[in-house]
DNA sequence: ACAGTTGGCGCG
DNA sequence: AAAGCGCGCCAACTGT
């Protein structure tokens, strides 16, 4: 493949561009960081959809592939047996970018919105909009050119169950900047669909182009380097995670259900260990057939007729009653939640073949982290964990990053003492808590995770009140730069993690809030309004700082696993019911904020957990080289994902 | 009739 | 013991 005059040794970015006539046009530039800093595209070349994944397949050299959404392109070329081993995603660099404290003062940054801010997520899956492969998609690319696309890219098969959740998440248009600030509200945007103009078009090369700009005139290009890499490379690892899905046996599913709720029943109907349990209700509340344990209000007007006193239904505080209503409805309000969420709906709508085919939503979560949508990919219930079974001749390797926040306290804080409260005397890496506990700094193991959680999240009261200045005083490095953190936030001001994610600034109705409580009028209500919303935007600010460098840290973590996963090679095995290109091989199938499953041939599950293993230590390297923080994992080969930990 | 909110609980 | 961070999902409820 020509991919024009940029070519250089080392890697080339080759930029992917929807052409109106249903055909792939691809250019290439240097690579980020070349020395005269520009891009030098060599000449587009124009080739029909269809030929992308040979094109693909035949890269004579390191590619970085480049496109507007990672979900728009490599499903089709997974479905085609294609793997892609790096990739630069413009729109999850470009938010990245556009909001990194790092960038502030880059022309990339002061430039007015454009078509690239607060674009959609494209859903995963293989669909019309990447490569044309439905006919309709090519008639209509011929037709409107880009305009199609965007359209197109919010279309999607069929499932079962139409109606799914989650339904709403995905759409055309753009993300509003979002306008957090008001009372409890969280920073996430609001989708405001059509405020792209018909014309808009994006352009992949001059994007590709300002972004390279940016970082190279970034305060650390280095580490916004590495956060995109990441971050783009967590976009293939959860596109492939869609792609092969996680091993799902319907039967022991069906087995774990029946076993808690009796057999399935007929639609609309509750299942009989449920009914059972709401006549327990209504025989102990004395009320009558027509009430609905589902009901809150209902519910809560019996149970005060019957002088249970409860002010509300949450299970902790039902716990402390002492009535007979109080152990049937906990239990009904435990099994209700197993037949809503994870019932035998769920398993015909998400996980109907052997697979539940999760979609994440990466860099989903303003911190970072991964979201997801529908199915609750990431609140799998550990009840029907169970039903994740590995297939004949394979296993899982199941790893967590133990104590993951604190341990990037430590490394972000270069705070020494709680990095070595992480290890023994020999430099043997040890539970951080009971570490923390050795230097006699609290007195159990509980009060060091409370504290330490406390600190983290901005806990005030209780315990972790309590304990707060001893871990203070023990570790004031630490310590200090969460409270940094929160101040920060408390001013209004913008926080960021180790590789330059920044947090959403507070948003207008926050400073107007602020500023009635200067009034010389203002109530006491509104400053105390005023004074909550500003301690809780500093909560949000200091959790952010933890959370988010985590996140990275898992980033790196996932894309390092991806890599030497690939590299262990082909197994001689069948394959199963995974799909080529990893039908040999082991693969990621989950990820959960700091835990990963990965499916491997048996054969190959302890070359996987030393992988696991190394890529964490590659992890902690990348993000805190020179400073000796460790990343141990509990690390197991199981059968089923119910027997990890 | 439909969209958005609320209370509650699942996960880290 | 039950609140301090980040989410998604469900059913019921509320607003239009």
């Amino acid at each position: 493949m020509s991919v024009g005059g940029g070519r250089q040794t080392g890697c080339v970015h080759v930029v992917l561009t929807q052409e109106p006539a249903a055909t792939v046009g691809s250019v290439a530039v240097p690579e980020i960081g070349v020395p005269d800093g520009g891009a030098r595209p060599g000449e587009p070349r124009h080739l029909p959809a269809a030929h992308l994944a040979d094109e693909v397949r035949s890269a004579p050299g390191p590619v970085r592939w480049t496109w507007d959404d990672t979900n728009k392109w490599y499903p089709e070329l997974l479905t085609a047996g294609v793997r892609v081993d790096r990739s630069h995603d413009l729109r999850l660099a470009h938010a990245i970018l556009r909001a990194s404290a790092l960038t502030a003062g880059t022309a990339f940054a002061a430039a007015p919105r454009g078509p690239w801010d607060g674009l959609v997520p494209t859903p995963p899956g293989p669909t019309s909009a990447g490569l044309g492969r439905e006919p309709a998609a090519e008639a209509l690319f011929e037709l409107e050119g880009a305009a199609a696309v965007r359209r197109l890219g919010t279309l999607r098969p069929g499932r079962p169950g139409e109606g799914r959740p989650g339904e709403g998440r995905y759409g055309e248009g753009r993300q509003g900047e979002g306008e957090p600030g008001t009372e409890g509200e969280r920073p996430t945007s609001d989708t405001r669909p059509g405020d792209r103009e018909p014309g808009d078009r994006l352009d992949p090369l001059a994007e590709l182009t300002a972004q390279l700009g940016a970082v190279a005139a970034s305060a650390d290009p280095g580490r916004l380097r590495l956060l995109l890499a990441a971050e783009s490379a967590g976009a293939l690892a959860a596109a492939e995670m869609h792609h092969t899905g996680l091993p799902w046996r319907a039967d022991v599913h069906d087995a774990i259900l029946t076993e808690a709720l009796g057999p399935r029943p007929r639609l609309g109907a509750r299942p009989e260990r449920l009914e059972a349990l709401v006549q327990r209700i209504r025989d102990a509340l004395d009320a009558p057939p027509t009430l609905n344990p589902d009901s809150h209000p209902d519910l809560l007007k019996a149970m005060e007729y019957a002088g249970v006193g409860a002010r509300s239904l949450r299970k902790w505080e039902l716990e402390r009653l002492d009535h007979p209503v109080v152990e049937p409805l906990l239990e009904y309000k435990s099994l209700y939640r197993l037949w809503t969420a994870n019932g035998w709906t769920w398993l015909d709508t998400w996980a109907p073949h052997g697979r539940f085919r999760m979609e994440y939503i990466v860099g989903g979560v303003v911190t970072g982290r991964w979201a997801s949508s529908g199915g609750g990919a990431l609140q799998l219930p550990k009840n029907v964990r169970g039903a994740v079974l590995a297939d004949p001749g394979w296993t899982f390797v199941v790893a967590d990053a133990a104590q993951l926040e604190p341990r990037v306290l430590a490394g972000l804080a270069r705070d020494e003492r709680m990095a070595a409260a992480g290890r023994t005397h020999d430099g043997t890496p040890t539970d951080l808590y009971a570490g923390i506990v050795a230097t006699g700094a609290v007195e159990t193991r509980e009060h060091a995770k409370v504290g330490m959680l406390g600190a983290m999240y901005g806990g005030t009261t209780g315990v972790s009140a309590q304990v707060m200045p001893k871990l203070a005083k023990a570790f004031p490095d630490a310590i200090e730069l969460v409270e940094r953190a929160a101040r920060a936030g408390e001013r209004g001001e913008v926080v960021s993690t180790r590789l330059g994610r920044s947090s959403p600034p507070p948003g207008e109705s926050w400073a107007s809030v602020q500023g009635s409580a200067f009034d010389e009028d203002a109530g006491a209500d509104a400053q105390s309004r005023a004074r909550s919303q500003t301690r809780a935007w500093g909560r949000f600010t200091r959790n952010f700082v933890v959370q988010g460098t985590a996140a990275e840290w898992a980033l790196c973590w996932v894309a390092s696993i991806r890599r030497r996963l690939w590299a262990l090679g082909e197994a001689d095995i069948e394959p199963g019911l995974t799909p080529e290109p990893f039908a040999r091989r082991p693969h990621l199938v989950y990820f959960l904020h700091d835990e990963v499953v990965v499916h491997a041939p048996v054969a190959l599950a302890d070359a996987v957990a030393d992988e696991v293993r190394a890529a964490a230590e590659e992890a902690g390297r990348l993000l805190f080289a020179g400073f000796p923080v460790d990343f141990p994992l509990s690390v197991a080969v199981v059968e089923s994902y119910a027997d990890a930990k």
